[in-house]
DNA sequence: CATGATGACTTGAATGTTCAAGTCAGACGG
DNA sequence: CCGTCTGACTTGAACATTCAAGTCATCATG
């Protein structure tokens, strides 16, 4: 980037070659992978990605129900557009929602009959996508690797510490 | 989940526990890495991830200026989407649009000069998050590693058109 | 040239997401 | 009990993205 060396004259660190070769590719990775995953869900079952992830949450758990927090936790999403998700959802017959029994401040989600059969309709496809495009892609080896890189961005990324990056002075 | 072994009985083929495993991490990363990246991006410099990445793809360019399609195939994005970008990002001046003298159909998008400084600016606020949360984390080893796998798995997503299942050969 | 075809955007409406309040149930202190 | 507080959503408005037309310059053809 003509920025990175440019008017800043002697700038702050920056990418090397093969650092910069890395991060595109991983970047570019990040919006296709997704896209293509998607493009498939909405064709064969007008759902979106976490639409999908959410509904195979709920068919996972004992009498298809969560509470909304959590399947936020799990969905990685805001309550806010879980609710207005399942919303949506719930329009559609695939999902419904109670108060929990046990404390009215809790609201289960509630995976309908509809919505399971709807879901294990959906599912097959979804599964062979993502064998087809990510897991018989690669080796074994490179799985298990793949998921320790993994495990260590993570750990970068969710460390309680924010920090502008130590001393360094962003102004 | 349960409708993968559930309702099918003998369903179509599914992710062994590893590969559930490194599935799962990596669909993690896919959302909270960029996540990271733009609240910093948001924080500093009002910026998301993508209008960053137009930026500095503009700035990079001879004469600081493209023709929108082609930024649209840079930025990985529909021009539409690009198109209101650029409408937001001139209302702040960063960015202006003039005809393409040598051919009226094209549209050049071009970083002003407050753009550029602003870009300069925003920069190495960017670089450090991306040098801490990702290539620090990893490597120099794991750092090529990643970049196999992705051109790996790029050039499935990117894969013409196929579906015949008689190919096993990757190369 | 006039006429239609094509390509490269631009635009407006529909849809989805984010942000800032608002609501409501239960916990807590007096 | 009563009032206040807290947590867990829900809601509506603002904002962004997607989709389906619409516009406009240039090209091809008769």
């Amino acid at each position: 980037m003509s920025v990175s060396g440019g008017p800043n004259g002697s700038g702050p660190r920056w990418l090397s070659g093969e650092q910069l070769a890395a991060w595109r590719g991983f970047m570019k990775l990040l919006h296709t992978l997704p896209a293509a995953l998607e493009s498939q869900l909405q064709r064969d079952a007008k759902l979106s990605f976490i639409e999908y992830y959410v509904l195979a949450h709920l068919s996972d758990q004992p009498g298809r129900r969560m509470r909304m927090s959590e399947l936020a936790v799990l969905a990685d999403t805001e309550l806010s557009r879980l609710s207005h998700m399942i919303g949506r959802l719930e329009k559609r017959d695939l999902v419904r929602r109670e108060p929990d029994p046990r404390n009215g401040r809790y609201t289960q989600a509630i995976l309908t009959d509809t919505g399971f059969a709807y879901l294990a309709e959906a599912a097959p496809g979804h599964v062979d996508r993502v064998l087809d495009l990510f897991v018989d892609a690669l080796t074994p080896e490179e799985l298990r690797t793949l998921n320790r890189i993994t495990d260590k961005v993570l750990a970068r990324v969710e460390r309680p510490q924010d920090g502008g990056s130590g001393t360094a002075v962003v102004r």
